[in-house]
RNA sequence: GGAGUUGUGGUGUAGGGGUUAACACGCCGGCCUGUCAAGCCGGAGAUCGCGAGUUCAAAUCUCGUCAACUCCGCCA
């Protein structure tokens, strides 16, 4: 096949662009061969390119000279052609295409470059493996779907950009190359050259820089900006994902709040065309952890966690007394209409719940006499009345109960009441359920290295009337363990969308903070001395927040991982199919940086 | 670090001790002047992820290993 140049052909439209209108008109069309219909007589080609598809047409009796080139087009050739644009012949039109009611007659034609026999098929969306899709990710960004994608990625950051800088947010860039940031993930290392020994580290957030803007006067900060975390990946989680990220100064919670709604609104009017309706519902993290086990819960389904201890407590049933005695807590879920549920139905999820650790799930069905179950005998009358009346139970409905401390069973209730939504395939109530979480603890004790842990990011300021708990460690009152957060989580599906505080802006309660979780101030000093520093010199009340964009667009393109709506993502190694990164480098690059690679023999990545 | 699922022509699947390793799509060739998932005829293409083991015999059974995916740990 004779490959020519492009020359000086110029596109009059792109493939997705012609209409009855434009009949008569000569036209310069380029594009991928998407498929092609050979009738030995006349043969046809769909044109692709990230526009649309049109039809153009190759026929002896109009060209003879070209129709040898038609006939040895194949699948993902490039090709130039120019020719007349013409009606389709009367009942040949094709609805579905925009371009369906007219067809280019081919009268020149250049193949531009040919195409080697595919390993998958862009023109039909498959359903190979994922590695054979990020193996051949150049082909597999050319369907539909990724075109899709990404196109509407574009969109979105357009839309982002566009809202903040109305509301006169600054854009500011800040840097990739970085001291090791407080965040508790581990962090990406690069050598650095000029200071041997040293090492940069990539940003797990634009954290501190974004604080230091709000110090030097930039009072309303956005970026949309790439973070870094070298942690194990999900289907949610990549080494790099990109955030929309956020600082303003002498804000409340309530001006976050509102201008990310209105974000929110936007973004889903623009890209979806679909209302959704600010503001959102909020919650503490206190009634999120009580009502739905967890702190992102799916508000899609009308599923709450109800505490029953209290009439339990003085039963006959010695499991559910024993666990209270210990301090324990007795909750279970409502399953409305779970009473049709058949045995092997309810066996199947107490088996569920177990896998996830739970001792067992207790259940009682709920008919017009009453309760009805195995356990029933070991709850006097006026017990199962309490159990009616707490759970609001119905005729038809299912009572599941799961018993144990409340650390252990919210976990277990959150992922069982997920369960239940899907094995009963209950509606959801809405499409898109967002809302806000508040009011985090600010530590956590650990156990295990015996001592209190920042539970989010130490920068985040206490609430008020928690501030007794904090600042005097000889005082009574002090206790970590009741001071809250100004923080708030935005959660979207049972999706943590973003995560943001009102931060400490101030170096004397910042020590507090460093203090509970046993970070003194030399260490302070050398870790992060000059957000320290840069305080003192008439830092702002400000606060803000950071936006997981690849998790948004994933739930508004209908995608289960993040990885569709990424061009170039990695799989749950870390590794890139595609490129083959990451990858061995010189003896004499890794001299340079002053680096000497020390692992066992046979865990050496073989350089050929 | 742990658990689970999967791995068979280019792609998706079937086959579960002895087969000529089957089917569909794709690919190549031929026929065909109105298709648009075109149609019809013919053909090529697979040492069944890799390595050991059991067996007269392994794609098939066992063990190990690698890879992809999902989850736990981890990631505020």
């Amino acid at each position: 096949m004779q490959v020519v140049p492009q020359g000086d052909w110029k596109r009059t439209h792109n493939c997705g662009e012609l209409r009855e209108g434009n009949v008569g008109a000569k036209v310069c069309l380029m594009g991928w061969v998407n498929r092609y219909r050979d009738h030995g007589g006349v043969i046809f080609i769909d044109l692709r390119d990230r526009y649309g598809l049109t039809q153009i047409v190759f026929d002896p009796s109009d060209y003879p000279d070209i129709f040898d080139i038609g006939d040895s087009l194949r699948n993902e050739y490039v090709i130039a052609i120019k020719g007349n644009v013409r009606n389709r012949p009367e009942g040949m039109a094709n609805p579905k295409l925009p371009t369906g009611m007219i067809e280019v007659l081919v009268g020149e034609v250049k193949v531009l470059n040919v195409c080697k026999s595919l390993p998958i098929a862009v023109n039909e969306e498959g359903d190979e493996d994922e590695r054979v899709r990020l193996r051949y990710r150049f082909l597999d960004l050319r369907r539909e779907r990724m075109q899709k994608n990404l196109i509407f990625r574009s969109k979105m950051n357009k839309v982002v950009r566009d809202y903040f800088s109305g509301k006169d947010f600054l854009e500011i860039e800040t840097p990739v190359l970085t001291k090791s940031t407080p965040e508790g993930a581990r962090d990406f290392l690069v050598p650095s050259r000029l200071s041997k020994g040293s090492f940069y580290a990539l940003p797990q957030s634009p954290q501190l820089f974004k604080q230091i803007l709000m110090a030097c006067c930039y009072d309303k900060y956005f970026q949309v900006v790439k973070a870094y975390r070298d942690e194990d990946l999900r289907a949610d989680r990549q080494p790099e994902h990109t955030q929309i990220d956020l600082e303003m100064s002498f804000p409340d919670e309530e001006d976050i709040f509102s201008l990310i709604e209105e974000l929110m609104k936007k973004m889903f009017k623009e890209g979806l065309d679909i209302d959704i309706e600010p503001p959102f519902r909020r919650m503490t993290y206190e009634e999120a952890m009580l009502k739905y086990g967890c702190d992102k819960p799916d508000l899609r389904y009308d599923l709450e966690v109800t505490d029953v201890t209290e009439v339990v407590r003085g039963s006959d049933f010695k499991v559910f007394e024993k666990v209270i005695a210990s301090g324990g807590r007795i909750r279970g879920i409502r399953v409305p209409g779970g009473a049709a549920m058949t045995r092997k139905k309810i066996d199947d999820l107490i088996t569920y719940s177990q896998k996830l650790g739970s001792t067992g799930l207790a259940w009682m069905k709920v008919n017009e006499e009453g309760l009805q179950s195995n356990i029933v005998k070991f709850f006097n009358k006026e017990k199962q009345q309490g159990f009616i009346r707490e759970f609001g139970a119905q005729p038809g409905d299912l009572l599941t109960f799961v018993a144990g401390r409340a650390a252990d069973i919210c976990p277990i209730l959150a992922a069982v009441r997920l369960e239940i939504a899907r094995r009963m395939e209950m509606k959801p109530l809405e499409e898109f359920a967002f809302a806000w979480v508040t009011d985090f603890p600010l530590f956590e004790w650990d156990p295990t290295e015996k001592r209190w842990a920042p539970m989010h990011h130490i920068f985040s300021m206490p609430r008020d009337r928690d501030m007794k708990h904090l600042v005097d460690p000889d005082s009574d009152d002090y206790d970590p363990a009741k001071v809250y957060g100004r923080l708030y989580d935005l959660v979207l599906n049972g999706v943590e969308l973003g995560s943001g505080s009102i931060r400490i802006h101030n170096t004397g309660l910042q020590q507090k903070v460093f203090d509970v979780i046993g970070i003194d101030e030399e260490t302070a000093q050398e870790r992060f001395g000059f957000l320290l520093e840069a305080f003192q010199y008439g830092a702002p009340p400000h606060g803000g927040i950071a936006l997981g964009l690849d998790r948004l667009l994933a739930i508004m393109c209908g995608e289960s991982s993040i990885r569709e709506v990424i061009p170039f993502p990695k799989t749950s190694t870390g590794t890139c199919l595609m490129t083959g990164a990451p990858s061995t480098v010189d003896k004499a690059a890794l001299r340079e940086v002053g680096v000497k690679v020390n692992i066992p023999q046979e865990k050496q990545v073989d350089e050929t």
